[in-house]
DNA sequence: TCTTCATTTTGAACATGTTCAATAAGCGTG
DNA sequence: CACGCTTATTGAACATGTTCAAAATGAAGA
């Protein structure tokens, strides 16, 4: 938001040693107890600057965010191109981003920190919804060219559905105290195989008064579109 | 936490007082935009005399749900009293909070802020326990004695579970712009109709392959009991 | 009543995210 | 170069949740 097209080279540097010095702070002493002052001393400048550059703290961490989406759009196109089956693909996409961010779990438990879809940080607000709808338009490639027949009435709302899974899955990671967070790995193992089940299901008319109803849920939320 | 047994007649006044005077300031004001030098002024006492008996602002959050509890515990039981089928009991229940918590609402989004486990006013926290457990006493009660029937190996976690979706439904609430939350009832309708059919049909065979995994699922997440 | 100790109350001090007026640095133009 | 204008940068000041040493209050016993 704050970071300008006319941003000369400098400013730029500028910016992105400011951001680099965070992310190193954050990673060393964890988001909650780094403080801007730190942050703007280990990037060499004063804590007013941070401001200038960056909107907030919590806008430290959606930036970090933005970041990790360009460096791994390369690695999920990659995985979208290599694997066939949604199975695969959620698989692939979904364990990539756990990947990731496996070293910045602190950092990522900042950026779940707000639900409140009125926040300008939280992953539901309008403000953060080009970085969703991008996210999004990797379970919408997913989604497509998979041999899935869906009913009409659920299809369309699919990779949003996927995307809210998603982040159901990464809150779940972000407190997974468990070693190397097995815990996780076997909750999405599980939960994925199950959710091919119940898609493959989904055909089954014994169902119907099953999906029915979940359309009109499902239209009457997201809206029709 | 902070108040003990041997509070004496006046303590509790005070005490109840403070807590008065914080609930006024946040329903008037909102909860952010509170500030607890203006709480404590409103109570006719010194910031520190609130930190006396509350450990944080958010304490008075909580304090301000158990206190809830106790008022709602009477009308909730008429209504387990009152109800025979499950669906008409969840129906009763969540109703009935969300009616109770409708002056509140920022109040409750207060209570939501928090997702972290380890935060001790998060609603998954150990320090919240007997609170929560409270809360799903209530499902157990509404379970029991209900027709349904289903595997064994998902029967044991069916009130934690329902107790799950009554904390989304109210997250759903707490943010829901409709007027009069309409979308949030519509949610709630929909959903609770869905869920007794999907329990109904948990029995088919035909759908053993999708219950068999979630019960192994549950086991891993919850724990044997 | 006086002493002693626990309970309660006070308000200044602290930490930290954030703002903002002032200043500096760049840069294009005459 | 000199002048203005935009862009960067500074750091003191502010707001607010929280802490804490000191003071006031109260209760119980000698």
């Amino acid at each position: 938001m704050t970071a300008e097209a006319s941003s000369t080279r400098k400013s730029e540097e500028t910016r992105k040693r400011i951001l680099a010095a965070a992310l190193a702070v954050f990673r060393e002493r964890g988001f909650h107890v780094a403080t801007m002052r730190e942050i703007a001393a280990a990037a060499g400048v004063a804590v007013g600057a941070a401001y200038y550059y960056f909107d907030s703290k919590d806008a430290l961490v959606m930036a970090f965010y933005a970041q990790a989406q360009d460096e791994m759009a390369p690695q999920l196109d990659q995985i979208l191109k290599e694997s066939r089956t949604l199975e695969q693909r959620l698989r692939g996409i979904i364990g990539q981003k756990l990947a990731y961010f496996a070293p910045n779990r602190s950092l990522v438990s900042a950026l779940t920190a707000h639900i409140d879809p009125e926040h300008p940080l939280s992953p539901f607000s309008a403000a953060t919804a080009p970085i969703r709808d991008r996210d999004i338009a990797f379970f919408e490639h997913a989604v497509k060219e998979s041999k899935l027949r869906l009913p009409n009435s659920i299809q369309p709302y699919l990779p949003r559905l996927l995307w809210l899974y998603q982040m159901g899955l990464m809150l779940f990671w972000v407190y997974d105290r468990s070693l190397r967070q097995e815990r996780t790995e076997m909750l999405f193992d599980k939960t994925l195989k199950m959710m091919m089940q119940a898609l493959k299901l989904a055909e089954l008319p014994l169902l119907k008064p099953l999906f029915r109803p979940a359309g009109e849920l499902l239209k009457a939320i997201y809206g029709e579109a």
